[in-house]
DNA sequence: CGGAATCCTTAAAGATACTG
DNA sequence: CAGTATCTTTAAGGATTCCG
């Protein structure tokens, strides 16, 4: 018999690992494979970032799609039931910037994706 | 320097701990004092709910409000801007249920907060 | 009642090496 | 390239005790 105290458990059990709202974030862009994830994702280790896509995979939100060449291929994308976190998530990012914006409001002390020094 | 690879670890930062998502859900529906919060949420530690608590607090989305008596009572609210986080976590929070109702489609296998054997 | 302080146990995460 | 397997390290979390 499984046991919520409040039903955002579930979602917590589904996002709450340390990466993936991040990975689900990326994913909701675009389809990506493994070593893309891993560039855009400079601080997960290898294993972390496997760990956490099998569980993703595990609960459903995303696919793993696996082309059978040499050198391997695998990609990652939303499943159908994943795409419905995009509107959490989306709430969770638009936040996420507005929040970087209050607590930094001059620029120059946050460095953000893509930007460099 | 504070460096984010996407904006999304910004919310992270604030939400991300083991339980803050879940005493936030609980401080949207209501204000609520130390001993209901731990009531609500059997499974933490008074450390580890103090823990939270402390970081909400210096994140500025939350408030304590200490009342002066004997025997002591403190009392936890959103801020202003911990509204400003109603609109992601309603939205989590309401993923939730649907994940419940889709991965325990027959209710007997589930307990919900208040529900009893 | 709310919380600080202590000690202690593990589970998470990092580093490294190896494989198809 | 993608992933597994180990081993080590660290930090998160639990249990307990004491205090205003």
């Amino acid at each position: 018999m499984k046991k919520y105290n409040i039903p955002v458990e579930a979602s917590l059990e589904v996002i709450g690992g340390k990466w993936k709202v991040v990975i689900l974030c990326h994913l909701i862009k675009s389809k990506r494979r493994t070593s893309e994830l891993k560039r855009l994702m400079p601080g997960i280790t290898q294993k972390m970032l496997t760990q956490q896509l099998r569980e993703l995979e595990a609960d459903g939100v995303i696919n793993r799609i696996i082309y059978n060449q040499v050198p391997p291929k695998v990609e990652y994308e939303l499943t159908e039931y994943g795409w419905s976190l995009k509107e959490p998530l989306d709430m969770l990012c638009a936040w996420g910037e507005q929040h970087i914006e209050k607590t930094y409001p001059d620029k120059s002390e946050v460095l953000l994706e893509g930007e460099e020094v």
